[in-house]
DNA sequence: ACAGGATGCCTAGCGCCGCTAGAATCCCTG
DNA sequence: CAGGGATTCTAGCGGCGCTAGGCATCCTGT
């Protein structure tokens, strides 16, 4: 049966090899230039190989998003166990991961609609994500609604993410608006 | 000289036309079904013709967002000006464009990218929508930087508006966190 | 009134895309 | 070592955004 064990972890490697390069490609060019053809050549098969490991560009997307939302939890479950461990410092880890990727950020919240947060199938990462950044809250949120504020909170994060990214925003005006933010959620 | 005004006037419609096409077909059927050829069939005219319009596809996508963001505008200067007038109104105005014309929406803040807020050669409708924003929350705000805590302000509407579209947030909570944030914004 | 040039529009096609059918090859099984 | 699945490849389909180049049409100057 070991022949089997190896062929199928060969295949996992390649899987991973296919993520990889679709999501360096894509961050360093944009989707756009993540073809089909380019990963092909890049793992050194075939076009159509790709397709027995995912059912076409979009589901190849999605996993990098998947890998995402794990990379973020960690970076937010980080940040809260760090010093201070506060609001603050999440909030600061998020957006550094934003900013850092831009392209895997947007890849996570645009696109792939079919990730839900609140729900029992929700993947395991991006409900720990969400955890993390409730936890933080907790201490400061005096409302009963816990799930509905880190709700609002996080929006309220993506919306200045994703402005600011945009050029909707002046990007030189980002610190001062978070601290906004965490000014109006550090009380009640 | 009439003729030559005639012809510039049929130039414009034409162009109308293009963008109105472009706009229904992608709210209809997103932006991947808005293809150059079936905007030529629809207007009766030739392929290239799009193109002594519009430098390319991304063009009339900036033209539909534009178009978007007057509307929004004056979606908002209605709110404000209504009975209550107040941040709540303004909000709920701002949701609703964003839920009943989610791809024009969505088109306003992905893409186009050479469209920035808070600077000299922002595009009117823009500063227009900003400023409705702003003097409806100017009775409720405290903080003399008013204009950060507007863009605040709108990065959370935009953030609860995309998430909760894009499947990331419950959809029915959506009230409940609207009202929390309003909260947030009510005192100082 | 009419030649000549500018303008406007169309036909045709380029290179690329995501994706797939069917042939070919490889390798496990009996 | 032969049969049969699984795996991988070659080749190509239809459609995309975009453009070159030719034709018709209209304005202009004599």
């Amino acid at each position: 049966m070991s022949i089997r064990e190896r062929r199928e972890r060969e295949r996992q490697d390649r899987e991973r090899l296919i993520v990889r390069a679709a999501r360096e490609f894509a961050e360093a060019e944009g989707w756009d230039a993540v073809t089909t053809r380019r990963l092909a050549e890049q793992i050194e098969y075939s076009q159509p190989v790709l397709y027995s490991h995912f059912k076409g560009k979009d589901a190849i997307m999605a996993a990098v998003a998947l890998e995402g939302f794990a990379e973020l939890a960690a970076a937010l479950r980080e940040a809260r166990a760090g010093s201070s461990g506060g609001p603050a410092a999440v909030a600061a880890a998020y957006v550094r991961f934003a900013e850092e990727q831009p392209v895997l950020y947007e890849t996570m919240f645009t696109g792939a609609v079919d990730l839900t947060f609140a729900s029992p199938e929700t993947p395991a990462p991006l409900r720990e994500g969400f955890r993390e950044l409730r936890e933080a809250l907790r201490p400061v949120i005096g409302s009963d609604d816990l799930d509905a504020e880190t709700e609002v909170f996080w929006a309220s994060l993506h919306g200045l993410v994703t402005l600011t990214r945009g050029g909707r925003l002046p990007r030189d005006g980002h610190p001062r608006r978070l601290e906004l933010l965490l000014r109006r959620f550090s009380t009640t």
